[in-house]
DNA sequence: GTCCTTATGTGCGATAACGCACATAAGACG
DNA sequence: CGTCTTATGTGCGTTATCGCACATAAGGAC
C-alpha cells in the first residue's frame, strides 16, 4: 500500500513536487482515469469538473475556429496537468482539451484541489509555475506559427510530444498531426516523408518511430529548445 | 488629496477592482512612471523589479527570435498590467515588454505587490483572472497567426490597441506595426492602404485615425471578438 | 523656402502552403 | 485469400506573403 502510493507520486512530475503534507491530504481523493484517444476533457467555455494529471497519456489544448479548422496551443503530458483555468479564475477556457495519445491519468475534483490551492502555500506556487510553463509553450506556438516552416514545426511537435511520453514511438496519423498543427494533411505527408528520407524517423500507417532524436533537434527551429529550457527552469526535475 | 486618490484608482481597470483595504495599503507605494515610446520594461529572462499598470500608454509583449524577427504575443493597456510572471513564478519571462504607444503608467515594486498577492485573497484572484485574460490573448494570437490573413490581422491589431486607448487615433508607423505582427513593412502598407480605400481609417506618416470602428470589426476575423468577450467575462467592467 | 531624413508606395520574381482530385497501398476483417 | 476501409502519396494550378530594389512624398530642421 505504501509502495503503491510512492509509485503513484512518481508517475507525474507535478505529483513529485507536491509537499508531503499536502500530498497526504490529496491522496485519498486521487482517482484513476483512463484516457482513450480523442476523448474531450473540457469543451470550450464549459466549467471544469476535475483537474487531470496524465501519466502515459498526452493531452492537447486546441482552439477550434468557426470554420472548422483548429490549432494546437500547448501539449500536456506527465509533466503537468489539464485544467489550469480552474486556478486562474473563470473556471473555464476557450481552448478544448483533447486526448491526443491514449493512456492513463489521474484526476482530482475541482473542489478538493481548490481547497489546497487556496492555502496559498508551496502547492499553489507549484501550480502557478506550471501555468507559467504553459504560457511559455503558448508564446512559442504563436511565434513558431508566424515564422517557421512546416518542416521545422513538424519536428518541434514530434519532440515536444516525445518529451511527454516514455517511448520513442508515437501512435498518431498524419491527419491528426495536421489538425494539431492547423495545416493540410498533405503538408504533413510531405514533411514526414522528407524527415523519413533523412533517416530521422520511420513510419507506417498511424505509427511513427524515432530513429535519430539528435537529428530531429538539429532539424527543428529554436522554439523547441526554448520551451524545454524554460520548462526545466520553472519546474526542475532535479 | 482624497479626490486625487479616487482619480488614481479610476485610471486603470485593475486598480478599480482592488478591494478597498488592499488599496489603502498599496496607495503609498504606487509610483508614477512615464513611458516613452520603445522603452523596454523587461528584457527576455531578466528579473522583474516592478509591476507596471499603464493608464494612457500601451505595452506589447514581444518575442524576439535569434534571426532578429519578432512577434507580438499580447497587448497591455489600462485594462491590465505588465509583469504577471512576477506572480506566476520564475520572476521572469522570455517575452520582452516594450512600450508601443507612449503615455503614463503607475508601478509598484515586486516586493510590495507580492506581499499583498501572497495573502491569497480577492487581490490575488483578481491578478490571476487578468493573467487568464492574457492567456486568452496569447491563444488567439497563435490561432490568428496560423489561419488568418494579414488584412484581418491588421484590423484585429488596430481594434485591440484602440480598446486599450482613449482616443480614436494611434501614433504608430507601419514599420512598427509590421514588427508587432511579425510581417514585412510592405505588407502592412498594402493592408493599411486597402483599409483606407474602404474608408475605415485615414493615415499619414505615423498617425492612424479610425473613421469607422464597426467597419473594422466587420473586416477582421473572429479573433478580436473572442478576446474581447472573454476578457469582459473574466474582468467585468460593470 | 530648401534640404534631408524617413515613412510610405510599387513592382517583380521566388517560395511555401493551399485546395482539390486522384492514385496507391497497408492492414483489419470476413 | 479476397475485400474494404482508410492512411498515405502525388500532381497541379492558385494564392498569400516574402525579399529586394527602388520611387515618391511628408514634414521637421535650418
Amino acid at each position: 500500500m505504501q509502495i503503491e502510493k510512492i509509485e503513484l507520486k512518481h508517475q507525474n512530475w507535478l505529483f513529485r513536487a507536491i509537499p508531503e503534507d499536502v500530498w497526504q491530504r490529496l491522496v485519498p481523493h486521487i482517482e484513476e482515469f483512463d484516457m482513450p484517444l480523442s476523448l474531450v476533457l473540457s469543451k470550450s467555455g464549459a466549467n471544469n469538473t476535475h483537474v487531470y494529471f496524465p501519466t502515459t497519456a498526452i493531452v492537447s489544448l486546441l482552439y477550434n475556429l468557426e470554420n472548422g479548422s483548429s490549432a494546437e496551443i500547448a501539449i500536456i503530458g506527465n509533466d503537468g496537468c489539464a485544467g489550469v483555468s480552474t486556478f486562474m479564475g473563470g473556471n473555464s477556457t476557450l481552448t478544448t482539451a483533447v486526448v491526443q495519445s491514449a493512456g492513463k491519468s489521474y484526476r482530482i475534483k475541482v473542489k478538493i484541489i481548490m481547497e489546497e490551492f487556496n492555502k496559498a502555500g508551496a502547492f499553489m506556487h507549484l501550480l502557478l509555475r506550471y501555468t507559467q510553463a504553459l504560457i511559455t509553450q503558448m508564446t512559442q506556438t504563436a511565434v513558431c506559427n508566424r515564422h517557421h516552416n512546416l518542416d521545422q514545426q513538424f519536428c518541434r511537435w514530434l519532440l515536444l510530444s516525445l518529451d511527454r511520453l516514455q517511448s520513442n514511438e508515437l501512435v498518431m496519423t498524419q491527419e491528426l498531426i495536421a489538425n494539431m498543427l492547423g495545416v493540410r494533411r498533405e503538408g504533413v505527408t510531405e514533411a514526414a516523408s522528407k524527415v523519413q528520407k533523412a533517416g530521422l524517423i520511420k513510419y507506417t500507417r498511424g505509427r511513427i518511430t524515432i530513429l535519430d532524436r539528435q537529428g530531429l533537434e538539429k532539424r527543428t527551429c529554436e522554439c523547441y529548445q526554448v520551451v524545454k529550457t524554460e520548462c526545466d527552469r520553472l519546474l526542475p526535475k532535479k
